[in-house]
DNA sequence: ATATTATTTCTATATTTATCGAAATAATAT
DNA sequence: ATATTATTTCGATAAATATAGAAATAATAT
């Protein structure tokens, strides 16, 4: 992971309401969410959830497809996984590491 | 670790000078860097630079402690894990948990 | 007391981001 | 073809964030 795309990435998460959708997709794992779903727990205008979920796309945190008029959404767990790597590496002069 | 609390620590860490910042200081561990260290490394203008420190400071991610004429930036890696954890907070419904 | 080094605060401007109503597009059902 | 449901794009405004020069403060050394 390159510094840039990492800040992006997480200047995406540091939102209140992008972070709570990413927890949302978390929680869904590889079943994902719709978008219709995702405004029901969060209560926003579409237009605003909209936004935010193409925010996330750009970043490449989360992923649609079509599924018929509906949009599913889903993580990309591996760009998760190597944004969380990256905030630890050379980790405390590496001693911390095997 | 709150939602809101958690927003604001990833907003703070997704500029990428900050997080240049926060990489220097994950590799520096316990020891630390001097502000004029971590100027040294990312050399941009003092002002531009305290702003960075003082955002990092108000989340909480950053402490400062005064040695004389230097001030000295440590992570609050309690703080950092639990940012991080919070992430991954019932990840998968809960599937890869134990 | 004065100078030097380290760092912050003040102030202003430029840039980016967030919000959301209204209109538009996409897919399906009647 | 028309209606319905799902979702996005447009366009405008408000709010937050980033940048940096200049002046100020803090600690130490002479």
């Amino acid at each position: 992971m390159e510094l840039d795309k990492a800040a992006v990435c997480l200047s995406k998460l540091g939102n209140p309401a992008r972070l709570a959708m990413f927890r949302l997709l978390v929680k869904a794992g590889d079943e994902g969410l719709a978008v219709g779903d995702i405004q029901k727990e969060l209560d926003m205008p579409h237009s605003t959830l909209s936004h935010h979920i193409s925010h996330m796309m750009t970043s490449g945190l989360l992923i649609q497809s079509r599924e018929g008029r509906v949009l599913r959404c889903r993580l990309d767990y591996q760009l998760t996984n190597s944004l969380l790597d990256y905030l630890m590496e050379d980790c405390c002069n590496g001693l911390q590491e095997a």
